[in-house]
DNA sequence: CTTCCATTAATGTATATACATAATTGAGTC
DNA sequence: GACTCAATTATGTATATACATTAATGGAAG
């Protein structure tokens, strides 16, 4: 089969590539350690790396005594990779430019609470605007939980995004994106630069980090100027 | 520290909770292999088991002779999980229901190369829409390359939607995604049941085995009843 | 034929050991 | 001080071995 590198990683290829031309199909029993261990000339150790390997990544199942399958049923659901608007906008070959049009550190108002789902204490909101190459890009209205990470009250954010920031610098357990679609009204009007009615779209992000929430997001694109684009390997 | 299971989760856990903890911050070299082994008092290859996992969740990173470092979290990048149609009206408790409105075979158009980037060969051209409790949930037009997937000819999909279908039955390697916000034009109209101009969200995938073209399919939901929403786990 | 149970064969985990590989360290040289 | 190069050291891979765990199997008992 292949070449290159480890015994375990070619292994891991070998079978992985089977799977994928459909040669072993869902529910197949793949050849024993043992039989594998003869095949490739190795210790059982190694082929069982490697069938680990595809066991998290979910190719394979196995079970005592009876060997390896073929996993089948899988519930594959595609993903959609966000992108930091910075990188992305730097992706494109644009010009990035980032307008903080507001900063305020509060105690949490009632809507406040509700995104953040907290009981009081104090949070930083921002209102910035994001361009590439001139033009507007999006609209974000953030809010950071202080209590959660107390550092964001000393960081600018006229120079690093706040989405940039937060992404490098906090570790998150969990988010929840939410995506829609509607027409444009007051507020957007002017800041994107577009005519009344015109469809945009509006991701929010909410993220977690333990049971905690961290910060929620909320940004708004212009429909006709913008895809929210991303390729996927499972 | 944590007590259940095998010796390697153990470690794993334990070095996972003190990186979200925040206690081992980015950057951090983690105690060596031989001092983890002492703490532990297990061998080497447990160590390094827990440690492999740990770097394939991409939470530490390691360099010869240097050490093993908790990873700067800017690989990361937000993911959202497109579900599947049937499964997500399924999931709110509402009654599924699915029109096939077109369905046809047909030598590759112009149009269809171009999306499935394929030279010739037949396609399997789809037009359906996707009820939730008795009112139109989204427009769908699909492309299928016979050349990669010719049982697809076969199937029902009256029954089965062709997501579905494709979803559990089709081995892929990469998809490709592109959402967009628009305001409704002629064919949305009666199809969902809207009025013109109102936002709508495409999504449209792509979808490979290798460097074949498997599928291309576009979505379109009406803005002001749907939201994309995805818990996403690093 | 069915139930029960010991056998057996597969995976799961762990050990002790070995050598390979890469990069830092530090000694020796210019 | 700057450069070279060998020693050192931590990770990377692989082996041979051992025992634990689980469940399919097949034979004995009812």
């Amino acid at each position: 089969m292949t070449e290159s590198g480890a015994i375990h990683a070619r292994i891991r290829r070998d079978i992985e590539a089977r799977i994928m031309s459909g040669e072993w199909a869902p529910g197949t029993r793949i050849p024993y350690e043992h039989q594998l261990m003869a095949t490739y000339g190795c210790s059982r150790m190694t082929v069982n790396r490697a069938l680990r390997m595809l066991m998290e990544a979910g190719l394979i199942e196995s079970r005592r005594r009876a060997g390896t399958f073929v996993s089948h049923p899988r519930v594959q659901r595609a993903a959609l990779e966000i992108p930091d608007i910075r990188d992305e906008v730097a992706g494109q070959g644009e010009s990035y430019r980032l307008d903080l049009d507001r900063r305020e550190i509060r105690v949490a108002s009632e809507e406040d609470k509700r995104l953040l789902q907290i009981d009081g204490g104090s949070v930083l909101a921002l209102e910035c605007r994001h361009h590439a190459g001139g033009r507007a890009y999006a609209l974000e209205r953030r809010l950071i939980n202080l209590a959660a990470v107390p550092e964001a009250a000393e960081v600018d954010f006229a120079v690093e995004p706040p989405g940039s920031w937060l992404l490098s610098h906090v570790p998150w357990t969990e988010a929840e994106h939410r995506i829609t679609a509607f027409n444009a009204g007051g507020k957007e009007l002017v800041a994107l630069g577009i005519s009344a009615g015109a469809a945009c779209m509006a991701l929010e992000r909410w993220t977690w980090r333990g049971e905690e929430r961290i910060t929620y997001a909320r940004q708004v694109y212009p429909g006709d100027r913008y895809a929210l684009v991303a390729r996927f390997r499972p």
